[in-house]
This record gives C-alpha cells, sequence and structure tokens, in this order.
DNA sequence: CTGTTAGCGCTTTCAA
DNA sequence: TTGAAAGCGCTAACAG
C-alpha cells in the first residue's frame, strides 16, 4: 500500500510573526491546540474560540476563513476534554447496560446511539457483565465524565442495589444530570416503563384463547423485576380464567440461552406430562427451551407449544416461528436519550414513558382443540 | 418504594475556618469539587488530589481518612474531564463499528469492554451504521476525546475511504494516541489481522474433501475486503482443485440476513441445478439463505449443503447446524486493546496479530457422495 | 509529607 | 467584532 505520513509540505514558512521557538506541527506529542490555530491565524484565542465552536455570527468572515484554514493545515482537533471542563459538562450520553451480547441489549444500545448521534452527543458504554449490583459502580465511574445524560438499562431487582443505584443517580442529577432508566417505574427519574406485566397477560389472554390450559413458565432469574413481571402477568392472567399454575410448573433461570435450556430441562424432569404450553420469559431462554425439547424428542408445537417474550429480530428464523410479545428496542433506546433531556417539568414525578409489548402469534402456538 | 433524596443530615456543621459563603452541598448545580473536598477536610488541593488519585504511600494516613472521609461525605466524583486535560489525556478507550446490533461486531465490542474494564479505561463507543465513510468521520470525532486508544473494527476497502481513514488515525497516533485496526493489515497501524482467506481455503479443503464439486458463494458486499477475501479463499482454492467456480455463480449482497435471504433469491433464479453446495461469507448470511431455501421448499443438506463463516455464537441452534469458520471474536476485540497499548516498539512494521479462523463442519454439510 | 503555584486547553465575561 | 484575562477542576513540579 502506498501510505506514508504526509510529512506535511504545507507550511513551509513560518507565520506572519517571528515566533520561530514553537514551531506547531513539529512538536514532539500533543495535538495541535486552539492557541496554535489562533497564532497561526493571527488572530487571538478567543477569535479562534469563536470561529471554531462558538455560536455563528459573530466573527468577521474573513477572520473565521483564516481560522478554519489554520485549524485544517494543522489538522486541529478540539480537546472535547478541555471543552467540558470549560463549560462545566461534556456532550455525552453514558449507557449501562446488562450485555451487549444479548440482542435485547444491542438493540437498544444500537437506539440510544443513533439518537445521541443525532443530536451530537458522544456515547459511552458500559456493561454490568449481568451483575445488578454493578449499576451503581458503574454509574459512579461513568458520572466522572460528567455526561449530559446517564441511561440505565436493565431491570429493577427491588434490593438493596436499586437504591444504591438510585443514589448514585440522584447525585448526578442533584448536580445538573439527566436521567433515564429502562425497565421498571420505581425509581424517582424518568423511564421507560415497559409493560412488562400487560404483555405477558396479553400474551395469557391469546394462549387461553387458542385453547391452551396448563401452561409452564421459565421464569428467568428471581431477582429481576421484569423477570418477575413477566411471570406475574402470564400466571395471573391464566388464574383469573380459572387454569391457575402450579408453582413447580414455574421454573427459574438465567435470562440467557443456557438458562432457558437448562430450565427446560429441569421442567421435563418434574413431568411435563399435560403441559401443553411453555412460556420463557424471553425470546433467547425460549430459544434454548426448544432446543432442549428437540434434543429429548419432544415434538414443538406438536408435543408442546412454547412462547417468548421480547421479538429478537434475530430469532425471528428460528423453527417454528415463535410467538411472542414484540418490544420495540431500538425506539426505546432511542426514546430513553429523548426522555432524559426533554426539558419540560410539568408532573411533579418523574416522567414515566409506557411502552407496550404487542402480542405475536406464530407457529410455536398453533390453536390448540379443546382436551 | 421508599426512595427519598436523602437530604444529607451529616454535614450540619461548616468546616474549622468560617467560610460561610460556599456552603458545597447546597450550590444549585455542579458537583462538588477537589477545592470542596480539600475545604471539608481541612487540606490543601494538592493533599487532596494526592489522597484521592495520586500515586498511594505519600500522605500521611490520618490526612488521607480525612480527605477520603470528605469525599463520601461531599459524595464527590473526580471530574475526569478536569484529569484529562491536566494530564494531557483521557483513560478512554473509543471503539468504531459498523453495527452494534451484528452480533459479529456485539461480540467483538464485548471483548473490548472486557479489556478496557480490566485496565480501568472507558470504552466510548460509535458506529458507522455500515458506511464505511463514515469511519474517518468517526475517527475525527472521537479524537477530540483524546482517548488513549482508538479501535476501528471493520472492513477495509482498499478505496479512498481507507486514506482518508489513515490520514485520521495517523494524526491521532502522531499526537501520542495508541491505534489498533481489527480488520485487514492494508494500513500502516498495529492490526488484528483476521486471515478471511486462509480460513475460507481452509473450509474449502474441507468442502472438498466431503466430496462437494460446485458451489456458489454469496460473496457480500463487493466494497469490502473481508468479503473479497473470504471469497477469494474460496473461489481459488477450489479452483486449485480442479473445480472452478463460474463468474455467475458469486453472487454479491449485504453483510446480513436479508442480504443472504436475496442473493439466495436471486442464485436460484439463476438456476442452482447442480449447485451441491452454497457459501454464504458470514453466518448470518447464510441464516438468511437457509431461510430462503427451506421457505422455497429446497432442502438444505439434502438438496443443497450451505457453509457461512463467523460461527456466531446465537446461530448455533439453527438447523440444521451450520458449517463455518469459528472466529474467537471477544478475544479479537480483547486483543485489539492489548495490541494497541503494547509498549514494544521491536519491529518497524506496525505490528500485525494474525487470528485463524477454524473450520467447524456441522449438519449443514454432510459427506456428499461422488457424484 | 504538605502546601503553593503554575499550568492543561478551552470558554466566556469584560473592556476596548 | 475583537482581545485580554479570568476562570473551569485537576495535576505536577517546586519549595518548605
Amino acid at each position: 500500500m502506498s501510505r506514508r505520513e504526509p510529512a506535511d509540505p504545507t507550511h513551509a514558512g513560518a507565520t506572519a510573526d517571528g515566533e520561530a521557538s514553537v514551531p506547531p506541527p513539529s512538536g514532539p506529542a500533543g495535538s495541535p491546540t486552539l492557541e496554535q490555530v489562533a497564532r497561526e491565524a493571527g488572530v487571538s484565542l478567543a477569535t479562534a474560540s469563536r470561529a471554531l465552536n462558538g455560536s455563528t455570527r459573530n466573527v468577521r468572515p474573513e477572520y473565521r476563513e483564516r481560522v478554519l484554514a489554520a485549524a485544517r493545515r494543522l489538522d486541529y482537533s478540539p480537546n472535547l476534554a478541555a471543552q467540558a471542563v470549560a463549560k462545566g459538562g461534556s456532550l455525552t450520553v453514558a449507557l449501562v447496560v446488562a450485555d451487549i451480547t444479548d440482542p435485547y441489549f444491542s438493540s437498544i444500545t444500537s437506539g440510544v446511539l443513533h439518537a445521541a448521534e443525532e443530536l451530537g452527543l458522544i456515547t459511552t458504554l458500559a456493561i454490568t457483565e449481568r451483575q445488578p449490583e454493578r449499576e451503581s459502580v458503574l454509574v459512579r465511574v461513568l458520572r466522572g465524565q460528567r455526561p449530559k445524560v446517564i441511561i440505565v438499562a436493565g431491570s429493577r431487582t427491588g434490593s438493596a442495589q436499586d437504591d444504591e443505584l438510585a443514589a448514585e443517580l440522584a447525585a448526578f442529577g442533584r448536580n445538573g444530570g439527566r436521567v433515564a432508566l429502562i425497565s421498571q417505574p420505581s425509581l424517582p427519574f424518568r423511564t421507560v416503563d415497559i409493560q412488562n406485566g400487560a404483555g405477558a397477560a396479553a400474551l395469557a389472554e391469546r394462549m387461553i384463547q387458542l385453547g391452551y390450559r396448563s401452561p409452564a413458565v421459565l421464569s428467568g432469574p428471581a431477582g429481576l423485576a421484569t423477570a418477575r413481571e413477566r411471570t406475574a402477568g402470564f400466571v395471573d392472567t391464566f388464574a383469573a380464567h380459572g387454569h391457575p399454575v402450579p408453582e413447580d410448573r414455574i421454573i427459574p433461570g438465567e435470562f440467557t440461552r443456557n438458562g432457558g435450556f437448562l430450565a427446560a430441562e429441569q421442567l421435563r424432569r418434574r413431568g411435563l406430562s399435560d403441559v401443553d404450553l411453555v412460556f420463557a420469559v424471553n425470546d433467547v431462554m425460549a430459544v434454548g427451551a426448544m432446543v432442549y425439547l428437540r434434543d429429548v424428542g419432544v415434538a414443538v408445537p406438536r408435543d408442546v407449544a412454547v412462547a417468548g417474550f421480547d421479538d429478537i429480530d434475530s430469532l425471528r428464523d428460528v423453527t417454528p416461528s415463535l410467538t411472542t410479545v414484540a418490544l420495540p428496542l431500538a425506539q426505546i433506546g432511542r426514546a430513553a436519550v429523548e426522555l432524559a433531556l426533554r426539558d419540560d417539568e410539568d408532573g411533579a414525578d418523574p416522567a414515566r414513558l409506557p411502552i407496550e409489548g404487542a402480542v405475536m402469534v406464530r407457529e410455536s402456538t398453533p390453536p390448540r382443540d379443546a382436551p
């Protein structure tokens, strides 16, 4: 390849004034500074600043040109850290997710990134590796960046971890930061409130309509409100229709493909004789469960139906196609940054943005003949 | 929920000196500063700095305690931007990927995040949305953060875009930044060099061993070196064994599920009568192709075999399981940050870290009876 | 070991 | 409009 550092043939001479001692581009390291640009352009630091970043229309066009040219020549890149310290805040949004590898979170992340980019904000990402107790730690670290927004995507736990997170976030908010949560509205911050319970309930209704009567639930991590809400919404609805779900048909497990696999195994061990439907509280688990069932020769949906939650896009090609509750994940991410940034201080309570899921009935839960 | 801002009952009194005019925690906004902490602790700014962030063992334990206590009391969070400007560089790694929603990139991202976290670095993420020309733009923006490392994960194109990226990266490097690319070693920077050609060639060898003779290739975006290398490695190997692949059996398309789907459709339109194997240059496309084939009643692998590349974890449950070339994606991400940070300036050439793929033969390519 | 005092790069009054 | 100068919060000599 024909690449080599250009050696910058442009600026052979010095600037108008004879300041020969500080040749901008030959310094050992460090990006060119605004001051160098100013000198190179023959204007003051202030003017250079205004031309480059200040609100337009205050600097004489000619000067502006000169500054811009100088900046280009020196390959100037404004030091955002310096700007942040001078202005008292950075143009950054900090995002905390459980696992970037999980399509649920990567879709949300994608939404956040897009929204941020449109607003000229840079995004910082941190992951808890599915350990909720890390949320507050990470927020604490990220706070140091003085981001404009901190978004935490991940289920509340309802335990002390929530309080720690709240404390950290409150401190951030007190100092002028904006916050948005993506989860349950159980903390005093703006939150994109995913209607897990309602979604699961709606799914249950449909399943009942389709003729299902004795479901089992792969209920996810007991510690996560998201899992609990989905489980409860589903179970309660079945119960309300006269089909209570026995305790031993509710099997916890990780929010992962393996979690679903293992939970399904557990379920089978307990005997799924009369189980006609397995509801895994998220799609990834549902797929794990389907794989397990297939492995042990239980046909889906003939022997047992399966439903999930989330409508993960990359899972739309599983066979049979998966009945689920669709969530607009990318939109949720986008909504979170908008919600955080919104200026209205109308209601006293922190704003909630409810997001409804949409039941998608597919091949994994065909209509069932009444028994 | 029982949450309320704590109202901080701790600091009723003032500090030793009667500085009553600046009560730290009641200011309208802005995090407490080091100076406030110092004052609160009754020590100098410098001491506070040393106690909080400076290299240990220089501050009297008692003072250190006092400072730490004060910091905790005020809920102090060091301003990283200020630190960055004072130290002339931030503890940040900036990562550019094409699409965080693609498991290929989210896995790499995960690796980068883990490595960064272990090193106490914060990660900033930007996406090109699969537009290579955005790489240089994003790098330029990210440069402003004065990150310690910039990592660009994404195929080279071999066009002017590469040069723009190189220029931007060179400027960054010139100013002391570390760079790592994850792709082809065609630019003068350290790069995690994924052996696409070799991987595809190895796959082809195995396929030939298995009895395949007339493959078609869903070759991905013509503009991306990754796609070209994989295609060439595969095609050349078949040719070398006396089984040239006709031009019209090589069908470009996007690096996505839909890209694979559409390319497969295209392939069928051209007639896949005697095609015995479809090699999609990445797994996501392979799945798209399999779905298309299934939709039109072409059985995989009975009627035609399918192979992919990457070994995306979340795709391991497709049926039939997919033959592919496994890449240690998370490790690749981790390796990139380590490579960038490595201090040895041994060889004159920028360091290359070759990463080999491992052929995984699975159900989608069973042994084929000789024709 | 501690405090004083320059900066770091940039923004932003405040005069001119 | 422009420039001089005072910070922004923190670190790093440099003297005590």
